[in-house]
DNA sequence: TTCTTATTAATACTCATTACAATATTGTAT
DNA sequence: ATACAATATTGTAATGAGTATTAATAAGAA
């Protein structure tokens, strides 16, 4: 099965149609794992797809998070960044060189969604935010 | 002790140099906690002062952020929010009217940094979002 | 095919934030 | 007080992410 049908049906499960832009984009976000931006995707596609709006990566990822085939980021005050990974887990945003991390080792407890009778509690974001090693000469 | 003076003292604390702008803008923020942009300051005070420019505003905050005496949210992709109780909580913001309230009753473990070789993590940054009871005519 | 709808593309627009330059204020030394 | 230097404030212009709109294209059904 080549990477571009396994992509058609991964955006079929999430009753996504897949046409050839989303089904690049989505296959950018699934091969490079680096939350990237809108326009880190369309920068990196455009070459390949002359064609490709910047309009059309904007649309495709509001498709994409609003039938939960990836969670929209707010963690980078200056972009939006999206992550195909919806699992429970943490970021890391470098303040030097912007970019944002996974971080697993943390307690899934921390992503259970407190009792209220003031809000009706629907998500989580757990963001951390320092310096990485690459920045630190280290 | 008349509010302002009790505020020129609070910025002093932070090393702030108490300038009748800034004394202004703590004011709001200690007398107003709803984590309010930089326009909903610049729209509270212009009116008491209606040469305040909102880039003084800009400023003001920046400094203060710096200075440690409040914390920027990054929780509204739209604005920037602020916010004067700099100890650990969380936060909700409420997906149609986007007020953000305190979440206050989050274990206090939750805040701690974890342990990481790959970066220095310094801040902690737990936000949630859904609906809150006045939107859901509840 | 032809009609209809969904998707994509191109352009224009909005608006938060930043950059910059000019003015005003404050603090200090004389 | 006056002069000077440093800091703060203001106004305007520029930037740039995201949105709205409309036209062009592709896909699907009859």
């Amino acid at each position: 099965m080549n990477p571009t049908l396994q992509t058609h049906n991964y955006l079929l499960r999430f009753s996504i149609k897949p046409s050839v832009q989303r089904t690049a984009v989505m296959e950018f976000l699934l091969n490079n794992r680096i939350h990237p931006t809108i326009d880190e995707i369309y920068l990196a596609l455009s070459p390949n797809m002359p064609t490709l709006s910047k309009t059309t990566v904007y649309n495709t990822l509001d498709l994409f998070v609003e039938k939960g085939a990836v969670r929209a980021l707010v963690i980078d005050e200056k972009n939006a960044r999206y992550d195909v990974d919806t699992s429970a887990h943490a970021h890391f945003m470098c303040n030097s060189c912007g970019k944002v991390h996974d971080i697993f080792n943390v307690n899934p407890m921390f992503f259970q969604l407190p009792e209220s009778d003031k809000f009706k509690i629907q998500t989580v974001e757990i963001s951390y935010s320092g310096i990485c090693n690459e920045c630190q000469g280290n």
